[in-house]
DNA sequence: CCTTAAACCGACCGATCGGTCTTTATTTTA
DNA sequence: TAAAATAAAGACCGATCGGTCGGTTTAAGG
């Protein structure tokens, strides 16, 4: 990896973690000069805007938040298992966070959604690749005999992000995991109403 | 109600709206300047800093809301016919928000909690009075017999709050209140399995 | 190694930030 | 209704905003 490289990667590792936290308009140029330890030439030599900046952050969090899911799903072959997968990663996400902050869809989508039309389209870009994933594993789920067929797979998707996301809310808010344990909880109560027997 | 009484409730009512929509650090005091008409020495004889204005303006968001929850609660006994009637609200949110810019305990939550140590307190606050009241409305009903006694309140809370707040954000992301309807839906059908038989 | 291209620095820019204060207009109250 | 009180205006302040650019250092390629 080239020297150019590894810095634009270091700038927007870091970047990203502070637009997690901080939010967009919440952090400013200066910011991102502090966390990456560069001065304004060195990172507008990699991002011609702090716009732009921005949306490569947004893309390298939700790649992040990726990898990690691939990790938990790989080898994982029944439904339910990789459903539980998922929820296990947000289970310890104030602990062991893929990225600093929080879950970047659900700050970008509330902080986007009435501001930034750009970021805004990228998140929800990411939500419906991320809802389609949940879903498609239901569909399968229900293809191979694993779930119930009268179940809607859209639906399953959207009650488990929505759940999730809420109790990551709270959990954040109040820095404490019990809010997102007792959502997860209800969540693997749900599904396993859901198997086929 | 005098002038001065006016003019104070004209700018929360035009900010709390403002921060709601663009957040509290995406808010200049230009902007509230223009949303409410004033000149900086209007908006700062009643306010001493944004700071106290961004305070001020989430604890009147936070009492409109409360006060069109307890319009719906207004006659309503059962634990059920309550608990209904506050999704009902949420379901109608998009169209009918009783202040713009989606649920302003979500979008608080999300700004505040890595970056602003008060408005985070008040936050937690008003969200821990929310999760009381919705606490109450279930042992209220365990204690009258019309919910199973061994369910229990707290949790039930969490999983609605979460539920509806997750709703909330993907309904607001896509600008499509289908989401926020399969979020109520769910909860719907999950409390009805909570009803005593 | 030496040249050349690219990475990076940091002073600088105009605009905007939150906030102050004196002046003027409008209420309030006696 | 006149005097006192206060609400509102808007010019002004230093700091910080996002962004530019010429100079300097450092890495890349022959």
């Amino acid at each position: 990896m080239s020297k150019a490289q590894q810095t634009q990667h270091h700038i927007l590792e870091q970047s990203a973690a502070l637009f997690n936290k901080q939010g967009y308009a919440g952090s400013s140029m200066a910011d991102v000069m502090r966390v990456t330890g560069l001065q304004k030439g060195g990172i507008y030599n990699h991002f011609s805007s702090k716009d732009e900046l921005a949306l490569a952050a947004f893309d390298f969090a939700v790649q992040q938040m990726q990898m990690r899911f691939l990790g938990v799903l790989k080898g994982k072959r029944y439904a339910l298992d990789r459903l539980m997968a998922i929820l296990s990663v947000y289970e310890t996400l104030l602990e062991n966070p893929p990225i600093k902050g929080g879950c970047p869809l659900l700050n970008t989508a509330v902080e986007s959604d009435d501001t930034h039309p750009a970021l805004r389209e990228r998140t929800q870009i990411a939500m419906t690749n991320w809802l389609n994933l949940l879903q498609s594993i239901v569909q399968r789920g229900i293809d191979r005999g694993e779930l119930q067929p009268t179940i809607d797979p859209e639906i399953v998707a959207t009650v488990l992000m929505a759940t999730i996301e809420g109790g990551v809310m709270l959990t954040k808010l109040y820095g404490d995991s019990i809010y997102m344990q007792r959502s997860i909880a209800h969540l693997k109560a749900y599904l396993q109403q859901q198997v086929q027997t």
